[in-house]
DNA sequence: GCGACAG
DNA sequence: ATCTTGTCGC
């Protein structure tokens, strides 16, 4: 037991097989990461968060943010030639990799199953969830009001994601795979990560770090990460 | 030809 | 996504 480096793939490959499982089952993951993408300066430069949290805790242990030049415009079904640059710049800054990362933005919810979830996922080779606040393709059947009021979102006769309502009298998520991971880990992922509000914690602090909320802000402070 | 269209 | 105040509802 001298080789550290295989003891922690070893470690790794157990939380990966974890997250891979369906349902999950057994052994945990220990990290799990958020991202977020905004734009600055009109649109010139972009803005991307990458959060980390301790599982199953859900404390929040490292954040990076990456300004880079903005490269690409807006096109509906090409987000992820726009936001990887910037995701790719925020990950490579982390000190720590999670095993599970979740993007704001479609998985295979796409129409050539090539989202921004899946896209950076093969980009890193770790697992992703597309969490989305639309739908860009696919239809479901009609949504309960309830809470937790789940429907299959379809491609034809495919099945593509989720829509999922996570809070009352909010408009639902749009759950989809990226890479590395099954529809049914998905959806339990995103409900297990969730806290009751309408995003899931891991893209809800991407998110206030991104935008510097107050939330973030009294959370610097109190851990002294000015 | 017309409408839809993640962030 | 971003520009932005107040406002409605729990």
């Amino acid at each position: 037991m001298i080789d550290t480096g295989a003891m922690r793939e070893e470690q790794r490959q157990k939380a990966l097989d974890i997250v891979l499982e369906d349902p999950p089952q057994g052994l945990l993951p220990h990290y799990i990461a958020g991202a977020d993408v905004g734009f600055e300066q009109g649109g010139e430069i972009t803005r991307a968060a990458i959060v980390v949290l301790r599982y199953p805790s859900l404390e929040l242990v490292e954040y990076q943010i990456a300004r880079i030049a903005t490269t690409m415009p807006y096109i509906p079904g090409l987000l992820s030639f726009r936001e990887c640059p910037a995701l790719f710049a925020a990950w490579q800054q982390l000190q720590q990799h999670p095993d599970l990362l979740m993007i704001d933005g479609q998985g295979i919810a796409h129409p050539r199953r090539l989202g921004v979830a899946s896209h950076f996922g093969l980009m890193i080779d770790v697992p992703t969830i597309g969490v989305a606040k639309s739908r860009l393709c696919g239809h479901f059947l009609p949504l309960g009001d309830d809470v937790g009021a789940t429907q299959a979102l379809w491609d034809q006769d495919e099945q593509i994601g989720w829509v999922w309502r996570s809070k009352r009298r909010c408009n639902p998520l749009f759950i989809s795979p990226g890479q590395g991971i099954s529809l049914a880990s998905s959806l339990y992922w995103v409900k297990q990560l969730s806290r009751g509000y309408r995003l899931p914690e891991p893209t809800r602090w991407a998110d206030a770090v991104a935008s510097n909320r107050p939330a973030f802000q009294r959370w610097q402070r109190l851990s002294g990460n000015l």
